[in-house]
DNA sequence: CAGGTTTGCGTACACCGTAAGCTTACGACG
DNA sequence: CGTCGTAAGCTTACGGTGTACGCAAACCTG
């Protein structure tokens, strides 16, 4: 196999001029600007500039603008999923995860307002979180009771970091600068965090 | 005061052509808008034939789309905003807003994402959410942990909002057809709300 | 070398927010 | 009544956006 049948697209097509663009590299270089310069910036043209070619090049790989940032958004999630050990009991597991999820959130600012407005496909976000899933098996809670209690703490994670960095197009990162701000943000997470995931672990300790 | 004269924004000017706009027209036109055909349809032209009025004419009232979008961000989250019982705990209080809170974000599921987007001005939302914090100093609750857990509350809520109404533009309301659907973000919905406020009822208890 | 196929490019269009200057409609004053 | 000042609304225009459409280029296979 040669490095040009290799980075061609999967199967199928047997000629044709090979691609210097692979969805991947797409979706990479969009992340990029959108750390970089926000996601006002995250134009088609300015894209495709940042590729070395025409805008309209890009929608060979991408059906169109939107769909481009559904792929930012499920590359960003899965950039948040970790390793649980496989006895670690599900509040352990759930904390440490929704910290992990608020750090890559943390890291790529500019996108939390995507993740608020492209959510995660489910299907997809279920098979990332199935080991998170598993540990509350382990304890004996019902499925019903487990999704509930993950999705809840997902969406505190989200709104959360969305009230930390504000508008994307704003003086938003007052946080970036201001190290006061950065610690009532913590600790303002932490409280809630733990709040939540202290109601869930008696609501399942009562109705055993 | 003739009609005219009552019709013009307060003080100040003297003569000149009688107003047919004012900045609350066009915030409300915006949020009809808004409800009726979405977030992309409230283009500043749209808003204009709305009202019978030329695109341009709206930036005499409105210094741009942006402080716009503000204006109808804060319009709506005061009318979520309910009377509170003098005698009414803390936690009852906070239950009963956050069903308020989110009844009107489901009332304009298009404006969801604008409240993810554009967050509510913090001193404004203070001051109509003072009488909540009213409820926790009655209790003996620092100001600062009030804070935490109202402000929790309401990230959960926007953030369980945004879940269930998904993307502006997209097939979005599964939930205003299958009622099924429905009754599982209800449920959802109240699971993770009385999960995160007994967890700060327990956490205040045991701080005392 | 010719044919087929895929990628990338150039052009064009409709629509967006909004800057600048003009016209219109009123109250006040001579 | 005529004139003036003033504020509201309108017209035009500009640079930017996403993307539909057809063409040119670059490779593999015969």
């Amino acid at each position: 196999m040669t490095q040009t049948a290799r980075r061609r697209s999967q199967g199928g097509g047997r000629g044709g001029r090979p691609a210097t663009l692979t969805p991947e590299r797409v979706v990479a270089a969009a992340v990029e600007i959108l750390d970089a310069e926000g996601l006002e910036a995250l134009t088609m043209r300015r894209l495709g500039a940042h590729l070395g070619v025409a805008a309209m090049s890009l929608y060979r790989h991408v059906p169109n603008r939107d769909a481009l940032l559904a792929e930012v958004v499920t590359h960003l999630f899965s950039e948040a999923v970790i390793e649980l050990g496989p006895e670690e009991p599900w509040h352990e597991a759930l904390t440490r995860l929704a910290v992990a999820y608020r750090g890559t959130l943390l890291a790529h600012p500019h996108a939390v307002p995507l993740l608020a407005t492209h959510p995660v496909d489910t299907d997809r976000g279920l098979v990332l979180l199935a080991g998170l899933l598993g540990r509350f098996e382990d304890s004996g809670i019902g499925e019903q009771d487990a999704l509930t209690a993950v999705q809840s703490v997902a969406v505190y994670v989200l709104g959360h970091a969305l009230a930390q960095v504000g508008t994307p197009s704003g003086t938003a990162s007052t946080t970036a600068t201001d190290p006061a701000a950065a610690v009532f943000y913590d600790r303002w997470f932490e409280a809630g965090l733990a709040a939540m995931v202290s109601g869930f672990e008696r609501r399942f300790a009562g109705d055993r």
